[in-house]
DNA sequence: GTCTATAGGCAGATAGAC
DNA sequence: GTCTATCTGCCTATAGAC
């Protein structure tokens, strides 16, 4: 069982690298907010790349349950699509950037183990995306330019993208408007009833 | 006259900056690179804030001169869309993000003046696309899904993204379908002959 | 599990010689 | 313009007491 300072921890330093980056945040900063010493710390995660290591795994974990309860909701594709950005909205509505995002700008300065747990992110988040699009051409809700692997790719790239962009205006109506074109334009919807 | 030592500092600090990320390079790596000493550096640039200033407003009258070679060149609406993808495209074959969009990354922990400077680079790029939308409607080469504003803004977040997504897999590729994907999806070529 | 104490290094920056 | 020398502060990390 995980310790109550150790999930304290990972939540502080999960702020920290969503909103400065890796490498703007240190120790002392998760220490000062716990009233900790930056020894404890130490105690619980090796050094800072396991940390880092270890915000991934429990992130993408996290995004894997959100996938899981939008199709245990069920529904036609646009919805699922719908829901999926809307993930990335609630991350900006508390001004952060998405953990992997910021930590693909990031990415020359990680540890290996990290870089493959954000890849990792990546491959998770696509492969839930091609199915949610089969599933709209087999159903006939989605309308593809192209594979759906492809389409994937591209809705992943331009949410993160929207995100990005979207924080220095501070303005999250921004990213709705941009995530809602994306997606209907890179899954059309087939003109419902 | 600016000297040729200003411009390598230029040149080196934004090669770092673009790979690394504004918290992720230090005095001493510009220094060694050009076999100077930091101090050396200060005489330059008065300090980290100042020298990520005036890497910004470099780059973004860059960008302009090469925006303002696409509009030069003439022709319709969508070759200057994909011209201006392949921007973003020789900045990726360069292994390096967006300047702006690393900065985008960093933004919660920029000075004011380099805060505002990078909001500026985005503006201008949306204001350029605001311009070649309109111009493909007019002429109608493009159709787009709704306002030019929205399309830019889309554009834009979806082009940034597109390069903060490629850098982790290392493809080129992978940023050439989903731009690809990106522009015909937010700008539908009208069929050509 | 958390602490004190501290190591050893690197950060950005400055004074003043040349 | 560039240097040497140096400052102050912060960084990650460790040893060892409690």
């Amino acid at each position: 069982m995980a310790s109550d300072t150790r999930t304290e921890i990972l939540d502080a330093a999960e702020r920290l690298v969503q909103t400065r980056g890796f490498n703007a945040f240190s120790y002392a900063d998760i220490a000062s907010e716990l009233d900790l010493t930056t020894a404890s710390l130490h105690y619980h995660f090796s050094g800072k790349a396991e940390l880092g290591r270890a915000l991934i795994e429990r992130y993408t974990e996290r995004f894997g349950e959100a996938l899981g309860a939008i199709d245990a909701a069920g529904g036609e594709a646009p919805g699922k699509l719908a829901a999926y950005a809307d993930i990335y909205a609630s991350v900006l509505r508390d001004r952060r950037m998405c953990l992997c995002g910021m930590l693909a700008a990031d990415y020359d300065t990680l540890s290996d183990p990290m870089r493959a747990a954000v890849v990792e992110f990546f491959d998770r988040n696509e492969a839930w995306l091609v199915a949610v699009l089969e599933q709209g051409e087999r159903e006939g809700s989605l309308r593809l330019g192209g594979s759906a692997p492809e389409a994937a790719q591209a809705l992943v790239s331009g949410l993160e993208g929207a995100l990005l962009i979207a924080r220095p205006y501070g303005d999250v109506k921004r990213f709705e408007s941009a995530a809602r074109r994306l997606v209907e334009a890179l899954a059309a919807q087939s003109t419902p009833a």
